[in-house]
DNA sequence: GCAAAAGTGTTGTAGGTACACCCATGC
DNA sequence: GCATGGGTGTACCTACAACACTTTTGC
């Protein structure tokens, strides 16, 4: 059975014009000890969906990259800095936006707890943060887009230390232990952890104490090492929790 | 430091009317013991990069998925029989195509031998399988986009079972060795590679012998069982290679 | 001095790696 | 009978899991 081959395959794209548009939409995740995991929704203010939660997000420009979208769109519609950023998925279902045909490419990104700010800054709850575990009803298929990033954000956590970007520069060793146990959900055993993490040498202790907060004793804090982590990357070591 | 917030975000996008056009390219993976790995190319036949080979594609319709639109370009421009189709990445940069700005939704793809037709049976090269150490020049980006298939191509390899999509349904084990040894480039031990694999349990002895080409005691064929598989995913196995 | 969190080592076990000889078939 | 590839087992060693007591601090 011999190829079947179109010998003018590019006419079919000639008979209708493609009438698409494409946006792009974030899902940033925040984190904090107290309040866990939470991402981050802007109020739409214009129809459809006026009046409900979405992930923040727009039209792509016609001068712009994709990337260069989504920090404008974040920069825009909540003015917040990004510590990590990547492509997530691309979404194509034909009945996703009521007014046109949009395809959403999702972008997945992570802030530090210094540029997490909560309900009170925001005015008119125009932004704001939601626990994972607490989101509203939301517009669109972000639902969806959430569940797909929640499960990248876990995937991603065993087989690159990208927990680091969801902590301060500087953070005492059992925030990121409690960093992992509330993502991935289940118990962590200390001292494993900490030998686990620590052997592959781009988490260096400080001299520094944990400023005092609550009882107990205080614990050296920990800074990650992006070019000692680079440098073994190309060595080959894989990281694995 | 409060977040900023834009009252009318949307504003921005109705000041010129988004202009983007949305494609779909294929990057097919095909392999046989004798050949290697292969990648699945069409030769142009319109401008721009007339004469030149690409990946298959086109534009996406207006009234069909993203998966729907690739499985028709691979039916259109080649024919063929897909076993395995995922999204791999978007592609957005400004200057992807001359003519428009178009973003490329990209998919991988895998498809087994006895779908696999060599150069023979194309009429006059309008697509042709090409060994993925000997590929052409390309049109557009799309050397970059099949490196980002490779890469993912290997990688997942190592922690699905996603090769046995690349065999026949069934299969002498020394074709999944070579499978292995020649995607991932680096030597296996035969021993402890069957070990491996077989301890997981979707994959099954038949009592059928290979068909014997060309020397050496033949070997048993195998079956990759996917009902079982996907039995063993739920139950939480991990498949690492 | 008591509650709360930080810091730290050992032992058993499972799984991975390294490694070599015999068997079935075609020519 | 020889060349070619298929089939198979063991021993060592590393890496992970399980597990509990002491120390520092605030109140």
């Amino acid at each position: 059975m011999p190829l079947k081959l179109s010998l003018y395959p590019y006419l079919y794209c000639v008979k209708q014009t493609q009438n698409i548009k494409v946006s792009v939409d974030a899902v940033v995740f925040g984190y904090t000890s107290s309040e866990g995991l939470s991402i981050l929704l802007i109020n739409r203010r214009i129809k459809p969906f006026k009046g409900e939660w979405a992930l923040p997000g727009g039209l792509v420009h016609n001068d712009e990259t994709l990337e260069e979208a989504v920090e404008r769109e974040l920069e825009e519609e909540t003015g917040l800095q990004i510590s990590y950023l990547e492509q997530l998925y691309s979404f194509g279902s034909l009945k996703r936006d009521p007014r046109n045909r949009v395809i959403a490419v999702a972008y997945f990104g992570l802030v530090r707890p210094d540029a997490f700010r909560p309900k009170a800054a925001s005015d008119a709850k125009a932004a704001d943060w939601f626990n994972i575990k607490e989101l509203p009803e939301l517009a669109f298929d972000h639902q969806k887009i959430i569940d797909t990033a929640l499960l990248r954000l876990q995937g991603k956590l065993t087989y690159e230390p990208i927990g680091f970007e969801l902590l301060d520069k500087k953070f005492p060793f059992s925030e990121l232990e409690k960093l992992y146990k509330t993502v991935l959900d289940r118990p962590i055993d200390r001292r494993n952890f900490k030998k686990k993490i620590m052997k592959f040498g781009f988490l260096v202790e400080t001299n520094q104490k944990q400023k005092h907060a609550g009882s107990g004793r205080p614990g050296f804090l920990y800074q990650f090492n992006e070019k000692r982590y680079f440098q073994l990357k190309k060595d080959g070591i894989n990281f694995e929790i």
